[in-house]
DNA sequence: ACAAAAGTGTTTTAACTACACCCATGG
DNA sequence: CCATGGGTGTAGTTAAAACACTTTTGT
């Protein structure tokens, strides 16, 4: 790497480094409530700058392969986890955010479900936690995740998002729930329900969820169109009308 | 875990160059019908690769300044404007952006009312264009702009953003033709009203439109949150229900 | 007076909210 | 048979769409 430089002509001649990062989030169990709560994996550095502190998963852009293509395999290489939802989220190049070197991070963001968290290899150096009680982080991570978190509610609102948390089948009270975790209030099940029957992309099967006590929920599944590696860069689906 | 980079092509071990690029947007109206459509400005390359291509304005980003004012400064430079309102779009990395280097652009864009695109310094190597009737451009700028487009019409539908194509005062017809171009669709006055009076960030004011050949409108003014430069991001400000 | 756009009112329709109620299962 | 969550029905409220209508200016 750069050694710290010597002034500030030098420093601003030097390409500033390009660094790829992602923030992973998981709905989990919380260990008191047994409420659904998010959690996201971080990994402690194993270097300076911030040596020890936890941080997002990432590493420099140097291979050659696209950016997302980027971030999968550093997410794959330091906790084991392969997301099927990946998009970017924002470039951060603020001026400070890395004493010594300038540095530029495009920021990815993923959403695992609990089948893909549990292939997190999990060590000293990598570790889940939960959003709202993270640890201070290296670098300017710990805005970063708010911010994550900020667009996550907001994409929930009218994106069809909350199912990439979910399995491949699921109860319309697990899509609930994760509404419920993340928005962090509580939704009328009858209504809720209603409108997610009436969205096209949420397709009733012929499968009940067995072995809870009472009577079993129908089992759904997501049939809409889910982003892939590599397709570029995928946003909302435009589903709204309400104007100004 | 890493490969071994021995064999791989040397450009995978020069690191990515990093540019800045903006694409703004305008309202002027169209040569023939006179309604506004929707322009942006471009400039011709003057050295390799696309040599005498038209490009979006953008730079390589080599001084020590955030993403954002290296965005702004660029586009004063290149073209003489200085956009009230300037946010990040994306980040693109695809592999064959530009041949012979690996090249990511962090793209901007911006919205600039009339009194600012007439700052515009206009050359031979800086013209506006129709939106809708772009040439072929450099790199992969096409696909930015459609990018660019689809984001702006997306927005459109839930955030406050029209009143930056428009002066510090407007009438109500004016904002309705904003909607109306950008989302090439007619719109119903009367309706287009009553939301517009019921957003709190619209104000009227005690002043009227004169001088046109029939009742003269009444005058209102943006009071809401404006983006402002450095402020970090920002995005659509939350004012929904509709949940799944 | 007339054209043309500003601005208001009214009816219809669709969507969301709140809440009462029935259904199916495990214990 | 009872507790529990799944699932349905329905009345009340709110917002948007469609369109007829009145108002105020310039020519």
């Amino acid at each position: 790497m750069y050694p710290d430089s010597a002034n500030v002509s030098e420093r601003s001649l030097k390409p500033p480094s390009l660094a790829i990062s992602t923030v992973i989030f998981a709905l989990r169990p919380s260990e008191a409530t047994g409420r659904s709560t998010l959690w996201l994996p971080l990994v402690r550095r194993i270097r300076q700058p911030h040596l020890g502190r936890w941080a997002l998963p990432g590493g420099p852009l140097d291979h050659l392969e696209s950016l997302q293509d980027a971030a999968a395999r550093n997410l794959l290489e330091t906790t084991g986890l392969a997301p099927r939802y990946l998009e970017q989220l924002y470039a951060f190049g603020g001026l400070h955010r890395s004493a010594g070197q300038r540095l530029v991070s495009i920021v990815y963001w993923a959403l695992v479900q609990p089948s893909e968290a549990e292939l997190t290899r999990e060590s000293e150096n990598v570790r889940w936690f939960r959003a709202d009680k993270l640890p201070g982080l290296a670098f300017d991570h710990n805005d970063i995740v708010d911010y994550a978190l900020w667009r996550l509610r907001n994409r929930m609102e009218y994106g069809s998002i909350a199912y990439h948390f979910l399995g491949q089948s699921f109860t319309l009270a697990q899509v609930r729930e994760v509404y419920e975790a993340v928005l962090d209030k509580q939704l009328d099940p009858a209504n809720f329900r209603r409108q997610l029957r009436a969205t096209p992309d949420i397709t009733a099967t012929d499968e009940y969820l067995q072995g809870c006590r009472h009577r079993p929920p129908r089992l759904y599944r997501y049939t809409g169109p889910a982003p892939q590696y590599g397709a570029g860069q995928q946003n909302p689906s435009p589903q709204l009308r309400r104007v100004p």
